[in-house]
RNA sequence: CGGGGUGUAGCGCAGUUUGGUAGCGCACCACGUUCGGGACGUGGGGGUCGGAGGUUCAAAUCCUCUCACCCCGACCA
């Protein structure tokens, strides 16, 4: 591609609504333009990136035994009420009319397409593993879109469904699934991880996250510094410290019994420590959630953070929230910050933190009141589990000799174990070799095409703007006509721009009527991984300049370019 | 949806407090000089100041309503 007619319109200093860099410098770079919130044209340069980040997607998928459909974006409502979802779902799903009325969604997943399809067509075991994936526009009307790419409402997504006789099976295509997806990023040439995580509303048993690590990353996840576990802090685990298991109940007899203190005004664990000149640990900290099995009193150690999540499913409940002030006074008789576990006759979950906890302070369940000495065993009784967010230097759960190490990352592929949720509601069964029917076992594994592009710049980027890896560059190499008067110098970058086309190789050929400083700086701003500059000073030696985006500058012989930049890209020799 | 904020040229902003000819930098067009890290000079084009209503002799500026966008929370590839 000539710059000249490339249309790339770059821009000096990045659009004040921009606030991460993936997005600033995808704007500033003229590959994306907001259309509205959320919603973007994609120019030449961002065409570029996202093709090749789907074909290393589709080989890969390819080459796992995965097989290519595509599936209507726009979905009748009646499949999304087989499965119960069109309920369910809620305002994420963008609801749409036909011109008889009737109710159709942009679909935002496609569970329900692809199972009504394998449910109509295949009917014995014999037909069965299958595995399809699409890449395709989806649609979520997100609440709060934000970042560019990162996070829109509409977004180009990868998905693939497997459809399985037996758990086993399901499990194996799971892990095939999970090794492709490693493979993939790393084609991308992303440092990423793999992370346990929790499965949200699309349902399921269990589930990977791959996270793209980043400063900048949405996501908080944790990984043992000793082995390979690794979990989104929402769901890991943590194991038990020496000794926080045990509760401590003989000697609790001995000690003073709970005194109340008065405490007004003093709600946050912040303000009740500081004027009972106590340290926030000697707190327990007490939440009253809402649930659908009804509301719930959650304890931690008052230096810790309760993790929703983990009190959803200690209370098997399909949904918690902080519960309102009329149901905390309605359930502990005081206002929402003088609540406690003692003397509690409602359903008590407590984080075993709190188990081993001496001389404890808890609220009173009286306004402007706390209690301390609380002994727990002694004064309460609690179901003891684990209730808290993970962090930075809670002991790994797996191999009992680590601790966690806390990063930050973007979430790019999830992929997920669903087991029969779709398969029985929407019917999709088969005939076994015994003649008996059974629902399909089934597996969803997703990947962000835009936001794996998204992510690439987080991670790879400096002042002057993008270094794309060069798998996913949306050219490998630029050429530089630093004296564009010139005959002989134009001449020369001409024939090596034919010869590195000749071999292939997605080339950028910067022959605008620029200065060399406009054209420098476009180049690095747009991230190209390779540049050549050709000049009249280095012809004298029959060579051109050869630099990395990044590194330093070499003087190569003209014959010697081509072979020196594929060298450089690492591309195998062709037959 | 709750809380906070912003809408003035393609982009970045000033002007709004105290109503009175709509401005600056970059970008764009023409000519000239320049030509290896976003050049300089001269001249030029581009705006119903987000929209609607109101107050006023006069509104970017004051009042009312509305729309869009951005940031912080719950959701997610």
């Amino acid at each position: 591609m000539r710059f000249s007619k490339l249309f790339a319109p770059t821009l000096r200093e990045s659009p004040a609504d921009a606030e991460v860099v993936s997005h600033k410098l995808m704007l500033r770079a003229g590959m994306i333009r907001k259309v509205a919130a959320g919603i973007y044209t994609l120019l030449p340069l961002g065409v570029n990136v996202l093709k090749s980040v789907e074909n290393i997607v589709r080989e890969e998928m390819m080459l796992a035994g995965a097989q290519e459909v595509t599936m209507p974006m726009v979905v009748p409502s009646e499949l999304w009420k087989e499965s119960g979802r069109w309920d369910e779902y809620g305002k994420e799903l963008l609801r749409l009319n036909d011109r008889h009325g009737r109710d159709f969604c942009l679909g935002p997943t496609h569970e329900e397409v692809v199972t009504n399809l394998v449910a109509g067509e295949v009917r014995s075991y014999k037909n069965l593993p299958m595995n399809l994936f699409q890449i395709q526009t989806k649609f979520r009307d997100e609440i709060r879109p934000r970042f560019g790419l990162m996070r829109g409402r509409e977004f180009v997504m990868k998905d693939a469904y497997s459809f399985h006789v037996t758990e086993e099976c399901a499990e194996k295509e799971y892990l095939n699934m999970k090794a492709a997806y490693s493979r993939i990023f790393e084609r991308c040439g992303l440092d990423f991880r793999a992370v346990e995580a929790d499965t949200g509303n699309i349902g399921g048993n269990f589930s990977h996250e791959f996270m793209v690590l980043a400063d900048t990353g949405e996501d908080a996840i944790v990984s043992c510094e000793k082995c390979d576990y690794a979990a989104n802090v929402e769901r890991a685990e943590i194991g038990l410290p020496a000794g926080e298991g045990a509760s401590s109940s003989e000697a609790a007899s001995s000690l003073p019994l709970p005194e109340k203190v008065s405490t007004p005004g003093k709600k946050s664990i912040d303000e009740v420590s500081e004027f009972l000149k106590v340290k926030p640990e000697t707190l327990i900290k007490s939440l009253v959630y809402n649930t659908d099995k009804g509301p719930v009193m959650a304890l931690v150690r008052g230096d810790l953070e309760i993790n929703n999540i983990k009190v959803k499913r200690a209370a098997s409940a399909s949904w918690a929230e902080l519960a309102s002030e009329d149901i905390v006074s309605e359930i502990t008789g005081a206002p929402s910050g003088y609540v406690g576990p003692v003397g509690l006759k409602g359903k008590l979950i407590a984080d075993f933190s709190v188990r081993s906890m001496r001389g404890a302070v808890t609220g009173a369940n009286e306004e402007g009141a706390h209690l301390r000495n609380v002994e727990p065993g002694r004064d309460f009784s609690a179901e003891y589990t684990d209730l808290r967010v993970a962090g930075s230097g809670d002991k790994c759960p797996r191999c009992d000799e680590g601790s966690f190490k806390l990063f930050r990352g973007i979430e790019v592929g999830h992929i997920f174990m669903l087991g029969t949720k779709y398969s029985e509601s929407m019917g999709a069964k088969f005939l076994d070799e015994n003649g008996k029917e059974k629902p399909m076992i089934m597996g969803c594994y997703g990947i962000g095409i835009g936001r794996t592009a998204a992510a690439a710049i987080e991670q790879n980027h400096d002042e002057a703007g993008i270094r794309w890896p060069v798998p996913i560059a949306p050219y490998q190499v630029c050429i530089a006509a630093v004296t564009m008067k010139d005959h002989d110098s134009l001449e020369l970058a001409e024939s090596l721009y034919f010869g590195l086309m000749d071999k292939g190789i997605p080339t950028l050929m910067d022959d605008r009527n620029e200065r060399a400083g406009v054209k420098f700086k476009d180049l690095d701003l747009i991230g190209i991984p390779v540049r050549i500059t050709v000049s009249t000073n280095t012809m004298k030696e029959e060579s051109v300049e050869i630099k990395e985006r990044g590194g330093e500058t070499r003087l190569v012989g003209y014959k010697d370019t081509v072979a020196e930049i594929i060298r450089i890209l690492k591309i195998p020799p062709s037959g």
